[in-house]
DNA sequence: TTGAAAGCGCTACCAT
DNA sequence: ATGGTAGCGCTTTCAA
């Protein structure tokens, strides 16, 4: 059923039926009843594709996030969350494209074809070939992360130099000085994710000013490799006493390490990070981190997104957010020095 | 730029652009190339809404899942993320819903306005109105779980029944006798959710069956939930030695919650019951669990969809799954009877 | 092997 | 306040 057969049975034009359900046009309050009437009565709804045809727009936005490497983190699903329920508020629905870089197939459809209004783009690089490309293109999008070139972008992203560094200078004030960095997967690493690289960052430079002892590392994103980096830490340097970290899933592996260390959190170690905060709490003891406030970004970069399609020519505008870190129960004051075979003592 | 846009430039008429394109009708190879290089050149894809509108198709199937209440948990993002990777491996895109029920403005238009070619929908209810609506439309759509009556549906479901019963056997060979279950928030059971309604009967007859004493607890999908359920429970009756569940945003609460009534997992406590494999192993101990195969489920799902697609008139087919239980760390011998006091110790 | 043209269902301009 | 109609860009019949 189609707007004609509507516009026949309530005697009108196609036009008039057209405008009475946009309202853009004035529509005599008799004439929009009598329509409404059909159209309830018949449950009638335009056709999304022959309406994006005729305007031009699909009132959908496009979430680009990577294919599943090993597999997704909690984080990543609340961006998603977030960002689908925020665009629902906006009558905007969402398509997802499993996208690591330009060239992927579902990325090439999503702009080409002109499936989506705008995009939003998650797991950003340090030098993304998407961004560019949707930057060349003009093609309204929102990157959650920045680039290392974010001046003129739409983004919203977090702070993770200053994050790592706030990490760092809470164990030094208590008293930590060997600690150990336990970043995302060396593949992530090596692609240039901005989160890895910013947080290394900022963790290193925050140590070299804090005078303390440190080694960095790499981690792949679930509990079996949280777990072996924690024994390698250890391995490496008994009297590290802390650490830092960006994996949220390799969290529970990292805590298993330590237990089985016979490291007992936070009285002989302490662990922080940049967690998102619903994750933070499912250890024990609960994480004491940077809460990654996703469901904030999501709905920013919706927002965000949703001005730049209503406003083509809006100047570029960002969010950088710094949220404080949550004080809960995984830090606690360096104790005595470790003995070397607390360290030892770990089974494979 | 369109398809008469390269016709013109090679020379040909728009109909042979778009059966060289499609392959729907021989070309000359000379033609064809010709027009793959004009193509080529100017980087043309025809548009999705165009298409779409002539051929009534949209190359886009939906997935519906509810608006998060509290929130996502772990099962929920594998699902998302298998579906999306399993759709794109057959050039689908897919289109977010988050729809808890029929009425929802966003299912609405994923129906009404026919944006996609067909769905997929998560978390279904025992007795669920979006299922009966597409079965009456005879819409093309899967269900990632079953409803009361699966006998001429298409879906892939789990036998929680069995699954739930084989956790309650397992606890009862182990020498447990007195045993909690814990589900998912009780305004899910009240909704009627498939998964906590069938869970809690496998339960409940199996503990029958070996003549268990039982009690049975809804739980909020977080951590502090699961911590507060296992306060309560110990508070009920301190002799439990062991419990089931099936809230796997809980777990880590659940943990938490024993280690602070000093209860040791699984010494003085065994802890089962039905949680996805890579969420099972977050927490220390390894949970022993029944795995649930999201990847799988989701991957099923999409092929069930696109064969459903391709033969409109193919009788309905599904996937009951039973995975096995897989035995970690989290399950043992129920120890000699616990003291009192151990429960009463619980703090607050 | 190719072309012309009639839709697909809606929007929005131009008339009245 | 309303109607007629020309597109939007593609697919697919019908003809040649």
């Amino acid at each position: 059923m189609n707007i004609g057969e509507i516009a026949k049975r309530a005697g009108v034009s196609r036009s008039t039926v057209s405008y009475a359900l946009s309202g853009k046009r004035p529509v005599s309050e008799e004439t929009r009843w009598k329509i409404q009437q059909v159209v309830d009565e018949l449950g009638y709804r335009p056709s999304a594709s022959a309406r994006a045809l005729a305007n031009g727009r699909t009132s959908t936005i496009g979430l680009v996030f990577p294919p599943a490497g090993d597999h997704y983190t909690g984080m990543q699903l609340d961006f998603i969350g977030s960002v689908v329920e925020a665009a629902a508020a906006h009558d905007y629905d969402v398509l997802l494209s499993p996208s690591g870089v330009d060239s992927d197939r579902s990325f090439q459809r999503l702009l080409g074809e002109r499936r989506v209004d705008g995009a939003i783009l998650m797991e950003i690089r340090l030098e993304d070939d998407r961004v560019d490309h949707l930057a060349a293109l003009n093609f309204p999008s929102v990157a959650i992360g920045r680039t290392a070139h974010p001046e003129d972008g739409w983004w919203v992203g977090l702070d993770h130099t200053e994050l790592a560094a706030a990490c760092v200078h809470h164990l030094a004030d208590l008293g930590h000085r060997r600690v150990a960095f336990v970043n995302r997967p060396e593949q992530l690493v090596r692609a240039g994710y901005e989160s890895a690289h910013r947080g290394l960052d900022g963790f290193t430079k925050a140590a070299a000013e804090r005078g303390l002892t440190v080694r960095t590392y790499c981690c792949g994103d679930n509990a079996a490799s949280g777990q072996a980096c924690v024994e390698q830490i250890l391995r490496d340097d008994p009297a590290t006493t802390a650490l830092v970290t960006l994996n949220e899933a390799a969290l529970g592996g990292l805590y298993r390490g330590l237990a089985q260390a016979c490291r007992r959190v936070p009285r002989d170690f302490s662990v922080t990070g940049v967690v998102a905060g619903r994750w933070a709490e499912t250890v024990t003891p609960q994480l004491t981190a940077a809460d990654v406030p996703a469901a904030e970004m999501g709905r920013r970069a919706v927002d965000l997104l949703v001005e730049r399609l209503d406003h083509p020519d809006a100047p570029p505008r960002h969010h950088l957010l710094t949220p404080p870190i949550s004080l809960r129960a995984s830090t606690g004051p360096a104790g005595v020095t470790p003995t070397a075979d607390a360290g030892s003592g770990t089974t494979a």
